[in-house]
Order: structure tokens, then C-alpha cells, then sequence
RNA sequence: GGCGAGGUAGCUCAGUCGGUAGAGCACACGGCUGAAAACCGUGGUGUCGCCGGUUCGAUUCCGGCCCUCGCCA
């Protein structure tokens, strides 16, 4: 096991961020709490699901050493804005406490909004949205012409077929602000606090194997019943989007496991485009045992 | 064995009154700024089951054969 050295000689010049991204399969979760733990730290999920209680199996939450996960019912709304205001203060207080912070998480968003300050445009007021998407419904180039006419630079950045985002570019101007950020931050290399980003790359038949492994534990820990638990209450739109909480319900047990599995690969193909395009991150061979993935980080954040 | 339906893209299927074909899903790539496990865009050469006949030309019409499903024996 690499060492980090003394506590109190990582601030000198050495990232005070360390973060680690990868899909779905891909040992995340083990790598970062040996990571943590060799650095005497812990970790920040940047997980757009895991913050959701009542979904450990199904979102393969790990509360161990780990901050933001479970701190939501699922009948509660989530977005990028909360958490980044939550991971923020979380990675500040762990610095504080013990010289760096680990960040780990598979939802891309989450992880740059954890990073930097995308200093997001505020969120829609009363039933703004309902408004515009009724708007919208009745005459999408209508719409996207009216957004046009009031902002063009947004417009230009936002296809008429883009039903969430026209209606949340017209909703903006009605604010007074736009859509369009004033300057880039999601696909470059800034960063809030000096910062190493490691992704974990897997070949995709290893993952592939992993993740229907992985799938089969699920169902074994009980994944069917605890997604009939959760959609049998009050369940928000945006935990609904948790993958298999639908299949896992509707559908008998074998089709359910395909479809979970067929999912979960076309996620991980999804995150894998995510850490390709995450700026100045250094990508780091995850096919092998969780502690040598670990060293291996190690040596990567000791190196900066 | 008889009757009926069908064999077209990785899958489910549409279609061609004869001029070598297109949807959804999947997949790939691109985008993305308070729903991101979300959302949007772009990408379709496939012996149109096999063999033969008619025809300038057959995936399409005709004949034979093979296979699948259903019903009847």
C-alpha cells in the first residue's frame, strides 16, 4: 500500500480534491473507500440516485465512509443545484477536518458540479414550468421561435425538439436570466480547489460480466421488493428514474433481469462517454483487485 | 400427413399494383449548465428463406423445396 505521507503535507501544493469516476461495474465504490481510507478522509457520492433512502440495493449505495447518500426521501425532488450546494459544503468540511476530500460518483453532472462552481442559473418558480411546457405542447416551433426572438444565444443552443430545455430556456428569460451560461465551466479543467480527477477504465467485456453479477446480487439482496416498497408510497420523478425500480415491478422476474442488465449496460456505455470528456482526467486500468486500483490512484494524486 | 398463417436490419414488424426497401427498439457517434440512471440530434448495403421459371428487370408474379407457428388428423 502506498502511504500519503504525514497528515498536514498534502496541502502544500497537493490536490485538495481527489476524484474518482467511473461506470457502472467498474469497483468505484471499494477503490474509493480504500482510497479514503489510506488518506484518512472520506468520501463525497456524486450520485444523482444514491442520495435517495430506501434504495440501497437498487442503487448500490454504500454508507461507509461515504457523505450525501441516503439524505433524501423518495417522495423528494433532487437536481444538480441542491447537491451542488451540498457537495461543496461536505468537501469543505472534510479539508477542514483532514487535508482532502475524496470525490467519487458515476453521475458525470454531479461529479464537475462538485468540482466547480457551474454557477447554475436559478430554478423555476411557482408553476412556471407547468405554464411553458403547456406552451410548448401546443406549438413546439412557436416555442422555439418565441425563444428566439428573446434569446437567441440560448436558441441557438437548444434543438426545437428539446422539450425540457426550451421550456427551461423560456422559463429563465421570464426570470430575467438565461439559459446560456455567461462562461463554460462543465467540459473544462477548472476546478473550485486544486483538484486530480481519475477515471476507471475497464474493458467492456469485464464490465459486462461484473455488471450481470452484480445484478443477480441485487435481485438476491432483495431488489424486487424493495422497488415495489418504494413505488407503493409517494415517489418523486426524478427518484423514479432509478434503473429497474420500474422493471423490477411491472415486469416477471426473468424479463426483469434482462431488461436490468440490458440497461445497465447502455448506463455504463453512457458514463463511459462521460469520463471520456471529462477535462484533464487521468484514466487508470480498474481491471485488477480494488487495492491495486487503489495504489494505483495513490501514486497518480502523490504525483501531482 | 392435411389445412391455414408466416420467413425482409441484431430484435419486433411495415412495404414494394414488378424498377434491388423503411419504422420502432437496440447499437454507434455528437450535444448537454437546477429532471443528468434524464433529455435532444445524426447515422440504415440488408444474399427481402433456398432453387428454378416468366420478364429488359423479381424481394414483389408463377412452380418446387426448406424452416417456424397454429388448427385438424
Amino acid at each position: 500500500m502506498v502511504g500519503w505521507g504525514a497528515p498536514g503535507d498534502m496541502t502544500r501544493g497537493r490536490p485538495e480534491v481527489l476524484a474518482i469516476f467511473g461506470p457502472t461495474g467498474s469497483g468505484k465504490t471499494a477503490v474509493s473507500e480504500v482510497v479514503a481510507r489510506a488518506l484518512g478522509t472520506e468520501i463525497v457520492s456524486a450520485d444523482a440516485l444514491q442520495v435517495y433512502r430506501g434504495l440501497p440495493v437498487i442503487t448500490n449505495q454504500s454508507e461507509r465512509l461515504t457523505r450525501l447518500v441516503a439524505i433524501r426521501d423518495v417522495s423528494q425532488e433532487f437536481s444538480v443545484g441542491e447537491y451542488a450546494r451540498l457537495a461543496h459544503a461536505e468537501i469543505d468540511g472534510l479539508i477542514g477536518a483532514n487535508g482532502i476530500a475524496v470525490v467519487s460518483g458515476g453521475t458525470g453532472l454531479y461529479l464537475r458540479a462538485a468540482l466547480v462552481d457551474l454557477d447554475l442559473p436559478p430554478p423555476g418558480q411557482g408553476g412556471a414550468r407547468a405554464r411553458w411546457e403547456a406552451y410548448y405542447d401546443r406549438d413546439p416551433d412557436v416555442a422555439h421561435a418565441r425563444l428566439r426572438a428573446l434569446d437567441p444565444t440560448a436558441a441557438s443552443r437548444v434543438h426545437s425538439n428539446d422539450r425540457r430545455r426550451v421550456v427551461r430556456a423560456l422559463e429563465l428569460i421570464e426570470q430575467g436570466t438565461s439559459l446560456a451560461p455567461s462562461r463554460d465551466r462543465l467540459w473544462t479543467a477548472d476546478t473550485r480547489l486544486p483538484t486530480t480527477v481519475v477515471g476507471l477504465e475497464v474493458p467492456r467485456a469485464s464490465l459486462e460480466r461484473r455488471i450481470r453479477e452484480r445484478t443477480e446480487e441485487m435481485l438476491a439482496r432483495g431488489a424486487v421488493q424493495e422497488a415495489r416498497r418504494a413505488v407503493a408510497g409517494e415517489i418523486s420523478k426524478t427518484a423514479e428514474r432509478a434503473l429497474g425500480l420500474r422493471e423490477l415491478v411491472d415486469l416477471p422476474l426473468e424479463q426483469a433481469r434482462e431488461r436490468l442488465i440490458a440497461r445497465t449496460l447502455r448506463y455504463a456505455a453512457y458514463q463511459r462517454k462521460w469520463m471520456r470528456r471529462i477535462a484533464g482526467i487521468v484514466m487508470i486500468d480498474a481491471d485488477r483487485p480494488p487495492d491495486e486500483v487503489a495504489d494505483a490512484i495513490l501514486e497518480v494524486a502523490r504525483a501531482r
